[in-house]
DNA sequence: TACCATTTGTCCGTATGTATG
DNA sequence: CCATACATACGGACAAATGGT
């Protein structure tokens, strides 16, 4: 079947740290600009072959590091320069 | 049923938030006492009729406002005085 | 107003991993 | 090695918020 590359269950690093430096690479990378909206949580999980649990603890982290915000009903999102912390 | 008091699943306010200030109630009351251990999550979960997750839940916000300290292997402990945050 | 699709939030239950003693 | 306890990961169900029809 088809794995998900940036993924690597054996990998010493736990997994929703894994898809949050992914993330966190793509935002970086300007591949994700300020203000776009990253596709549904749900949709996330299936993209990355991992489960809704792991998806939520990898957007807390970078929601924690102020990369991204999120607005229920609406999704998430790339923090806007506007909006971004201080330091 | 037995319904397990402290909890109203109806209540307006989030099943885990019933559970940390009921918590936070025992500590304040001195029930728990600083130092002393809670039972174990598990535990904690059947008493309160409970998921597991609900219970995470809410030790996270109590960790968060620096209530209680938890250590793997351990338990879940009252934040002994000489450990709590300055303010 | 009412309805509906989309999306995040909460809650439940379980299995496996890791740390402690 | 074993028992206890927290941590991570999985998957599913229902609720709540939002925006558009």
């Amino acid at each position: 079947m088809d794995d998900h590359p940036p993924v690597d269950p054996n990998a010493p690093k736990l997994i929703y740290v894994q898809v949050a430096d992914h993330i966190a690479a793509r935002i970086a990378a300007g591949e994700l600009a300020p203000g776009a909206r990253l596709r549904a949580e749900r949709d996330l999980a299936s993209e990355y072959g991992v489960a809704y649990d792991t998806i939520r603890r990898a957007t807390a982290l970078l929601r924690e590091r102020g990369l991204i915000i999120t607005i229920v009903g609406r999704g998430t999102f790339v923090t806007p320069e506007d909006q971004r912390p201080g330091s």
